[in-house]
DNA sequence: AATAGTCCTATA
DNA sequence: ATAGGACTATTG
């Protein structure tokens, strides 16, 4: 009998959707379900992901796995139940749902080296790239083109190997690399006494009295003690150097004061019920709804101490990086060292060793952006996820999973706390809820005495007929004036980056458009155009492209305009700009956050990641310029997206006794996401926008599945897609269902492909999918299924 | 996704 | 005759 894994390969595409089978060696006899391995597949060699064992008699024409990445199993049954769900609910095969647990996707590299045969005649008579090899070993391409850089080394090695003077081999490198560290330690038992000892040796005596009270020291913490003074020592058996793995992370040096508030009763309530599931060990899911500044924070810290208590694990999420940073100091006021960042912008490393962290039970606690829903935990007792309505929690390329769902899955399988927090919850939630499937917990008042802030709504309508240009109104302008002068701060939310929004020949309305884009460029502050889709650049032509008119003028603000339009107006105030093109640096957003938490600067200026959970004591009023792009797309979330983010910002105000003042600027005033936002009353938003997506079938009241359709060529992609609708409606036709389009995408073309959608509404999306897959839909290149989309367009 | 093999065309 | 490019089949 031989044993027998099968394996997922870890590769992102969907095509392979089925395990395949490899020879267990007895040295790896050991192996079992959710272990990495590396496995030849095809012409090279990757990782897979085991997922069932077997013993078989017969097993001709299959390789063997030829290395074991961890000490342990990746997956537990959990992680392997959840991956298995999302590959059947997303549509994607399990490699791809799998690879979504591993740190920047895949842990293993395995380079191709080219090795010399040992030939029978020396090897004499053979070209300098042979003896080369022979005498230095193995070496890659590259090495080999740097030595011979005039040979056409592709060519040579091709006919070394066709001769058979050389052959391939592949070394495999863990991306997960281990840093070391050397540590200066005391030696326990040395009875010397050094005072005598070292009498004349002051550097040495010094070192080994600071040696005694710290037991242990960095080397690179004692510079000033060079390595033969150290050496000296080691020879004379006072201490010794030792080589030490360590476990990175960029957060070990934020340190805080313990900070334990009081709670209200709401806080206590919820508190209670949670704590009273977690005792049953039971999973559920908590809805907390909680006007913001309601103190959900302190909830979560509650929650996570109980779980703690049980030596559980906690998994705390935020929509993105920029607001880890004000979670993980309220978390570390609370939980010192016991927690783990983990988002994207770490290095690879860094998530490694947190995992590491984690698995050896150093730590209990995780904060991080939607990642981190994935990291492996032996324990899971909570998932928090803040800010439960944000889109930032959906992926935005295959899989198109969702954060919610993945963590209601994961909680599910470990019988685990699924708690979702929001001011402004997502109707499916808040709908959840109110069916019962959620628990609801709400905190209907502001902590520190507070009142939410007073809203006001200016008509730009009116500046406009006053002969106002600006983007700046009147009542804007006095309220920043009055802010600056009580030496309080304001935060201004415009939703578009760089200079100019678009450029516009003057003479024939010609604006200049991106070459692979269907969208018009942007004006950058340093006289580039850049595409907002795909980045390529373009410099600002001197004259129409299409007309030859030189009447080019830039219009439409965005943050970098505004920047100098308010030093213009207010020379003595400073002003903080954060959008994506000031926060690409590694820790950008904790120094832009820290410097305004920190009265360096009066503005705050950006797009919608200044408007989120930010807590900022000093900030007492709040603009939003930008609102009307975000309740004009043409699409059925937008109302919902509109009053999300007019109460997010607003709840940036008056959050700690001050009287919090906020100006919308609008041309819809009476809007209905706006007019409830003035008032901060989610619920009656909530019943009215439930009534337009009750007549025209939306989610909650149905499920949404939208097809992409992808083609360079634009009449091509128009006569798939119709042929496609066609299909789906005969395939459909035994499902209740809507089939809607084709439809052009929001944006046609995006680096030189153009997409139509299809979207599909029904109750029984089940049933559909099954459907889809049966035809094999899901595996067509130039498709792409997004479940539960998060905009129809 | 990445590779190796296949087919086709431009070209000296 | 052939090198290079586009395209395709395949992965145990």
């Amino acid at each position: 009998m031989n044993k027998v894994a099968k394996i997922f390969i870890n590769m992102p595409i969907k095509t392979i959707a089925k395990g395949y089978s490899y020879i267990v060696p007895d040295q790896f006899s050991y192996l079992d379900i959710g272990w990495r391995v590396c496995v030849p597949f095809g012409h090279q060699y990757l990782e897979g992901f085991v997922v069932e064992i077997a013993f078989v008699e017969n097993c001709d024409g299959l390789k063997e796995v030829v290395a074991v990445i961890d000490k342990s199993a990746w997956f537990n049954q959990e992680m392997m139940d959840t991956a298995k769900w999302i590959a059947s609910y997303y549509l994607c095969s399990l490699g791809e749902s799998m690879r979504l647990f591993i740190p920047g996707k895949k842990s293993i590299s395995v380079d191709l080296f080219y090795e010399a045969i040992a030939l029978e005649e020396n090897g004499i008579n053979c070209c300098c790239i042979y003896k080369y090899l022979q005498a230095n070993g193995p070496l890659n391409l590259n090495c080999l083109k740097k030595y011979f850089p005039t040979y056409d080394m592709e060519k040579v090695l091709e006919r070394l190997l066709s001769e058979g003077k050389i052959k391939k081999v592949y070394k495999i490198r863990s991306r997960a690399k281990e840093k070391f560290e050397k540590f200066v330690m005391i030696n326990e038992f040395c009875d010397k006494d050094p005072n005598i000892y070292l009498k004349n040796k002051p550097a040495q005596l010094r070192l080994v009295n600071l040696m005694l009270t710290k037991r242990k020291l960095p080397r690179k913490t004692l510079m000033e003690f060079s390595s033969s003074v150290i050496h000296a020592l080691e020879k004379d058996g006072f201490i010794h150097v030792v080589n030490e793995r360590v476990l990175r992370d960029s957060y070990k040096d934020y340190h805080f004061q313990m900070v334990k508030k009081s709670l209200n009763p709401s806080q206590e309530n919820a508190i209670e019920q949670v704590t009273a599931k977690i005792c049953e060990k039971k999973h559920d899911t908590f809805l907390l709804y909680g006007v913001t500044g309601s103190g959900k924070t302190e909830v979560y810290i509650n929650i996570v101490e109980k779980i703690r208590k049980l030596d559980k694990q906690a998994i705390i999420l935020v929509p993105e990086i920029a607001l880890a940073s004000q979670m993980i100091q309220r978390f570390k006021e609370n939980f010192s060292n016991d927690i783990v960042v983990m988002h994207s912008k770490l290095s690879i490393e860094e998530r490694n060793d947190a995992i590491e962290r984690l698995h050896n039970k150093e730590v209990g606690i995780v904060i991080g952006a939607r990642s981190a829903v994935f990291v492996p935990l032996d324990d899971l007792g909570v998932i928090i996820i803040d800010e439960e309505h944000e889109v930032s929690y959906k992926q935005e390329e295959r899989p198109y999973y969702h954060t919610r769902e993945v963590a209601k899955m994961r909680t599910f399988y470990s019988n685990a706390i699924l708690l979702l927090g929001s001011a402004t919850p997502s109707l499916e939630s808040y709908y959840k809820a109110q069916c019962s499937e959620y628990k609801l917990l709400s905190l209907p008042k502001r902590v520190n005495n507070s009142n939410l802030p007073s809203v006001h709504i200016v008509d730009m309508r009116n500046e406009l007929a006053k002969g106002k240009r600006s983007i700046l109104s009147d009542d804007l302008y006095a309220l920043i004036k009055k802010t600056l002068e009580n030496k309080e701060q304001i935060i201004i939310l415009l939703n578009r980056r760089g200079h100019s929004t678009f450029v516009l020949c003057r003479e024939c309305g010609h604006i200049i458009k991106c070459n692979h884009c269907d969208v018009p460029m942007v004006y950058h502050f340093s006289g580039i155009l850049r595409c907002h889709y795909c980045d390529s650049v373009k410099t600002v032509p001197q004259e129409c492209p299409h007309c030859y008119s030189r009447y080019i003028k830039y219009f439409g603000t965005g943050t970098q305009k505004l920047e100098e339009e308010l030093y213009r107006l207010f020379p003595n105030a400073s002003v903080l700009r954060m959008d994506r093109d000031t926060t690409t640096k590694k820790m950008a957003y904790e120094k832009i956050l820290d410097d305004f938490r920190k009265e360096k600067y009066q503005i705050l200026l950006g797009t919608q990641m200044v408007a989120k959970g930010h807590d900022f004591k000093n900030v007492t009023a709040v603009a939003i310029l930008s609102i009307d792009s975000t309740i004009n797309i043409p699409d059925f979330r937008a109302a919902e997206r509109g009053f999300q983010l007019l109460t997010q910002a607003s709840g940036r105000a008056g959050r700690h006794g001050n009287q919090g003042n906020v100006i919308v600027q609008t041309y819809n005033p009476c809007h209905y996401a706006i007019t409830h936002a003035k008032e901060h009353d989610f619920i009656s938003f909530y019943h009215e926008e439930m009534n337009f997506r009750k007549i025209l079938n939306y989610p909650p009241y149905n499920q949404l599945l939208k097809i992409i359709i992808f083609d360079m060529v634009e009449e091509i992609l128009i006569k798939k897609a119709e042929i496609l609708a066609r299909k789906l409606h005969l395939m459909m036709k035994s499902v209740k269902c809507n089939i809607i389009g084709p439809f052009s995408a929001n944006v046609v073309k995006v680096k030189d492909i153009y997409k139509m959608n299809i979207l599909i509404k029904s109750r029984e999306m089940g049933k559909i999918k099954q459907l889809l897959c049966e035809n094999e839909l899901d595996k067509r290149k130039d498709i792409t299924i997004d479940v539960d989309p998060m905009n129809s367009l």
